[in-house]
DNA sequence: CTGTGACTGTCGACCGTTTGGTAGGCTTTT
DNA sequence: AAAAGCCTACCAAACGGTCGACAGTCACAG
């Protein structure tokens, strides 16, 4: 347990803080701790000594521990599955709205680096039941890709002899990997590479004729 | 700890192997164990528990925990990056040593599923220092790749727009995702996977005459 | 063929620490 | 005075790790 100084130290920082704030603060904080740890390897004792307060005083807030992991993942996941759902439904072309979305997937991700690395590094600590209360029984994302290549598919504009599970689950993988080298302020901007992403997926997966109407325009 | 019970049962299981034998058994268990509960939740308990000793006697093979997640991740990582340094230099053009590297690393993965998972999820779980003992300073496996990319825009086959690093990082994004949804008798084969993978790599990267001189081969 | 001693692999009990979690009380705010 | 926010103190269990004892095996001497 290790209080600093069950002693001499009365209460030290303890700020006396509104729930919604120090909820706040409390997956923020969590968010960062289970990043740098992983679920398994932080503590709550971690988490109470970032947000300056007792490892007890967090059972004000959760239930346990998992709960708190879930509450975290949740979010990310509700808000990048919103981010990629409403761009599959924007004007043009099955092509044009993968391209839209593989952008705003990868530049989500970059963005929310910390939350969204938890989530697809974490989601395998909770509970199966857990997981798909999350997920859904259908995989979400994977359904969003995967529908747009068979919409591509029956356009004529993606081959045909592709199956569309593969195709997403490649497109995917290139995406959610971005999560393990991204780092801001580095070579990369979140545009440029989600272009080149959205780029070379869509050249991957195009057929012929396709690819020389794009070049031609 | 919770041993059976300490008073009746007399040596229980307790079958007595040669060295070689149980290091080998040890591994082979302790990636099975770190699959399933990753490297922090998984006790050396549970690891005895299933080699049928108890956990003190682990001692006996290894100096920690750690060393034992180490010993499992170098052994794939050294596997995986030979397979990969083998097929780069096979005879060809630069794409094609980059389909023969894609479809042997993505068979490779398949054929080696809870060892490649447990080097890919659980690296992090290692200290830095020991991090880069296995991967090099610089990542061996995606400098395999740039090069190829790289060689290939050398060769004018490979869009000269693109930055060889980003590319390098999509292929590899694509083909290490596979560990999170392959099941070995699933829909797709190892070989099924690793050559639509590579086709849809190369398609990606490829310049508009390379995609044309290979339709018409 | 037997006796002996060294070695090897395992046990069993233990240690200090940390873990997730609980319960009741104190203080500040409303 | 009630409610909200946090602290103190505690628990049982589990963790990684240590160590002396000891049984089974084997090589070799007699």
């Amino acid at each position: 347990m290790r209080q600093p100084a069950g002693r001499s130290a009365r209460r030290s920082g303890g700020e006396r803080k509104p729930r919604e704030e120090r909820w706040a603060e409390l997956i923020e904080v969590a968010t960062q701790v289970f990043y740098e740890k992983g679920y398994d390897g932080a503590s709550l004792q971690d988490i109470a000594d970032r947000l300056g307060m007792l490892k007890g005083s967090l059972y004000y807030y959760i239930q346990s521990k998992e709960d708190l992991l879930f509450d975290v993942i949740s979010a990310v996941h509700k808000e990048g599955l919103a981010v990629v759902r409403s761009r599959s439904e924007v004007p043009g072309g099955p092509l044009e709205r993968l391209e839209s979305v593989i952008r705003g997937h990868v530049e989500h991700t970059c963005r929310n680096l910390v939350p969204t690395a938890v989530f697809l590094h974490e989601l395998s600590a909770l509970p199966v039941e857990r997981r798909k209360e999350i997920l859904g029984s259908e995989h979400a994302y994977q359904g969003v890709f995967r529908d747009l290549v068979e919409q591509g598919q029956a356009a004529g504009l993606v081959r045909a002899d592709l199956d569309p599970r593969l195709a997403a689950l490649s497109i995917l993988g290139s995406t959610n990997w971005v999560y393990r080298w991204f780092r801001p302020g580095g070579t990369f901007t979140p545009e440029q590479i989600g272009a080149e992403m959205a780029e070379m997926a869509i050249r991957g997966i195009a057929t012929e004729e396709t690819l020389q109407d794009r070049a031609s325009r």
